[in-house]
DNA sequence: GATTTTACGTA
DNA sequence: CGTACGTAAAATCT
């Protein structure tokens, strides 16, 4: 039994859900690890543990740390008699004492002080005690579930800074609002007037909600101040709610809005995209997207309405509220909120640039996410016969050779046949850490390892072979096209998509790299379009009188890192073969100068066998791979492999000085700034992991970022062309266009233009080459073999 | 029917 | 102990 602890005037109280085993044993809350955690938090917040009360809900150590048990049910709905007793106890502490605000430490605290169950929904937001009338409470991460997932740790951080401010005064004091949802027509159209009759209301947030499919706009909401928000309906229970004629006088007074005001929204390419294809109203004037404010300021944290409504705002939780009537004018009245927040926040952080470039990109996202891109019918099928054939073939031999039919989809029968009925060593999944249980797995390496353990038996890659054919066929071959032959894809500026706060497993990096996801806009195709295999890709083809132009940058990340690492030799070597004709490069091989470094043997000397060793330890220990992934792709044994990454470092000791200045920088300021200005601020804990994310940013994102900018130089420049040049895709480190053939080479010669954008590193300034291919389709063509340096671009 | 797990495609 | 991304199907939960 735990007593509470701590000076009994204290402002803040403190409630965890249960404790440990540790508080248990010394009989005091919050020591051990779950103290030291706690600790931190408080202390990075400002606040002092000493001067605040302590306490459980559960006075006692559940078993197994489940406080599930504490309840009759499994939804734990209803508390054991016991647990009624301790938050009954807990009321008459809270009475006794009086704080300003009590801060509930995970979902149990929670749910104690308000009834509330939801954490992820509530937490940061000041909400009214019902267990204690009038006594304030905000709820956030329990230090348990910040040591198990650290992504939890600084959303916890900037939860009790919040607390902090309130815990100064004891009543709620949130922000005063007025919100008009679901007004009449006239309603609406009067405030849009109204808005327009001031001038020096300059900004409006906007807010559309949709159904699905289809997108169409169902509820629209507007703000021209934090505490003011209206809204709507055009839809109800999916039949129009207005008159025609009211609805067509609501949308031209918008249109005369937006032509007047500059733009506030939440992931503007999807309203403004949404506006557009079902509207036809052009959002011109955007001044802020609070996605992309909330990306450049805090690129791991998530960026939700919710998520940035409670760290940058003082209003009640309105996401999740059950009466949800508000909640469309809520959304405009907040984002105007947040953005102004965040944009105070931009220049705190001096990141307005990245801001700034990140801004211009959405209309060329959008623009390609509507055009979208064709498939070829009359290939498609040629490909799906041919790989139906084979898919079906294999399976035949499969069936035969096994003796039953077997999905090889599926896990749990593959699991049987390998390691049950094959009796085959059981392979096990790669682990964070020694203390996670061993999971089995039955993956692609998995059946690859068995292979070279069974020699001569063709089960293996006839199983790999069948199980490609199925994605190709399954994932991609299938995908299904609009009635004008296009599929389409969401690129996402800010990286992973984040609207889906309950992925709580990964943390959102985003290194500045665009992303590719369904368009619920236009939703045809397979949904990415970033991960297409190069087979499916044959079915993208250029309409005839066209090209598809590939202009990729030439080993980007190894120049990059070349830089980086101040590797001299290898910088030279870039520099050399910078523009050649293909004969001319051929000799500046970078993988072959790896291998001859690693042994000391002049560069002519190297075998293609000994080349493609080269390669895989650059890449490899580039982003700091260990023995296992080079032993698996190079199939050597792991003696061999470790002993050729020491070679490497000892020929190449820069790239492990460069990872000691990583780890120096990051212990200084835990943020990395890349080539071109971007600043991420790395939130995981401290160790290996948070080293190799961190030094793959600089060349991964610097990469990302020159694409970008060269796509925006080129966007910008295509209306002065006498030709067109179209925007087809976007993946990562080239972009891919589409020109009538006889304005290949013109278009060609714009792209290199746009694309030889100078890098400053170390006072040196270096560029990064471009190649080019001419293709009929995504996937076949020839690369342009053409000697820069007689080129005038 | 909804959510989680597993595997797999790209740069 | 490569990193980053998104999606499909099977498995599992309710």
């Amino acid at each position: 039994m735990i007593r509470s602890d701590g000076p009994l005037d204290a402002k803040i109280m403190l409630v965890g859900e249960a404790p440990d085993s540790e508080a248990s044993r010394y009989g005091k809350p919050f020591c051990g690890r779950e103290g030291k955690t706690l600790d931190d938090i408080l202390s990075q917040a400002g606040i002092a543990r000493y001067q605040c009360y302590i306490g459980y809900v559960a006075r006692s150590q559940p078993p197994a740390d489940k406080m599930s048990l504490y309840f009759e049910d499994k939804k734990c709905n209803v508390p054991t008699a016991r647990l009624r007793k301790w938050v009954e106890e807990l009321r008459q502490e809270i009475i006794l004492h009086k704080p300003n605000i009590v801060i509930a430490f995970g979902m149990y605290a929670l749910w104690a002080l308000t009834g509330l169950k939801s954490l992820q929904n509530y937490r940061g937001y000041v909400l009214s005690s019902t267990l204690v009338p009038d006594v304030k409470v905000l709820a956030t991460h329990s230090p348990r579930s910040i040591n198990d997932d650290w992504k939890l740790y600084f959303p916890a951080v900037l939860d009790l800074r919040k607390a902090a401010v309130h815990s100064n005064f004891p009543d709620l004091r949130y922000m005063k609002q007025t919100l008009e949802p679901n007004v009449t027509a006239k309603q609406f159209i009067d405030y849009m007037e109204e808005c327009i009759a001031h001038p020096e209301w300059e900004d409006i947030s906007v807010d559309i909600e949709t159904i699905q499919p289809g997108s169409h706009v169902e509820e629209l909401g507007l703000s021209h101040d934090p505490s003011f928000g209206i809204s709507l309906y055009f839809v109800k229970g999916r039949r129009p709610a207005l008159p025609e004629n009211d609805e067509l006088k609501v949308w031209q007074t918008f249109a005369r809005l937006m032509k007047q005001k500059k733009a506030i929204m939440q992931n503007a390419a999807f309203d403004i995209g949404v506006l557009w294809y079902n509207n036809h109203i052009l959002v011109e004037n955007l001044k802020a997207d609070t996605l992309i404010q909330a990306h450049v300021c805090w690129p791991e944290l998530p960026r939700d309405l919710g998520f940035l409504g409670s760290v940058c705002l003082n209003v009640p939780p309105w996401k999740h509220d059950s009466g949800a009537s508000v909640y469309n004018s809520a959304d405009a009245a907040n984002t105007f909120g947040i953005s102004r927040v965040l944009d105070g926040e931009i220049d705190r952080q001096n990141v307005r640039h990245t801001f700034d470039f990140e801004m211009g990109l959405i209309p060329i996202a959008l623009m390609m996410q509507l055009k979208g891109i064709k498939i070829d019918e009359e290939k498609r099928n040629e490909l799906y016969t041919y790989w139906k054939n084979r898919q079906l073939q294999m399976k035949s031999e499969l069936d035969i050779i096994i003796g039953k039919e077997i999905n090889f989809k599926s896990h749990k029968q593959m699991k049987q046949l390998l390691y049950f009925d094959l009796g085959l060593p059981i392979q096990y999944k790669r682990r964070k850490s020694v203390t996670e249980p061993r999971v089995i797995t039955t993956d692609a390496t998995a059946l690859r390892t068995l292979e070279r353990l069974v020699p001569d038996n063709p089960v293996f890659n006839l199983i790999l072979e069948y199980k490609k054919a199925t994605t190709l066929i399954n994932n991609f071959l299938t995908m299904e096209a609009s009635p004008e032959g296009t599929v389409h894809t969401s690129y996402n500026i800010t990286g992973a998509a984040s609207d889906d706060e309950e992925d709580t497993k990964k943390t959102k990096r985003s290194f500045g790299r665009w992303s590719s996801s369904k368009s619920i806009i236009r939703p045809y195709g397979s949904g990415n379009l970033q991960n297409i295999p190069n087979e499916a890709r044959k079915m993208f083809k250029a309409p005839s009188g066209y090209k598809i132009i590939e202009s990729d940058y030439s080993q980007a990340e190894a120049v990059v890192v070349a830089h980086l690492i101040n590797d001299q030799r290898l910088i030279r070597m870039f520099e050399d073969s910078f523009g050649l004709p293909k004969a001319e490069k051929a000799k500046y091989d970078i993988h072959k100068l790896t291998y001859a470094q690693m042994v000391g043997i002049p560069m002519d000397q190297v075998t293609a066998e000994q080349r493609k060793i080269g390669k895989t330890i650059r890449h490899g220990t580039n982003y700091s791979a260990g023995p296992k992934v080079i032993m698996n792709r190079l199939g050597i044994s792991m003696t061999q492999a470790k002993q050729y990454i020491q070679m490497y470092h000892r020929a190449n000791p820069a790239l492990g000085i460069w990872h000691t200045t990583i780890q120096q920088e990051l212990r200084r300021t835990r943020t990395l700034t890349n080539l071109l200005g971007r600043k991420h601020k790395f939130l995981d804990r401290w160790g290996d992991d948070l080293f190799r994310s961190a030094y793959s940013f600089i060349p991964q994102s610097t990469v990302g970022d020159l694409l970008n900018v060269a796509m925006k130089k080129l966007y910008d420049t295509i209306p002065s062309l006498t030709f067109d040049i179209e925007l087809l895709l976007q993946l990562h480190d080239a972009m891919y266009n589409l020109v009538k053939e006889e304005f290949v080479m013109d278009a060609v010669k714009v792209l290199r233009k746009c694309m030889l954008i100078p890098l400053r590193h170390n006072f040196n300034e270096f560029y990064i080459d471009v190649d080019f291919k001419v293709k009929d389709s995504w996937a076949e063509g020839e690369e342009l073999d053409i000697d820069w340096r007689t080129v005038d671009v």
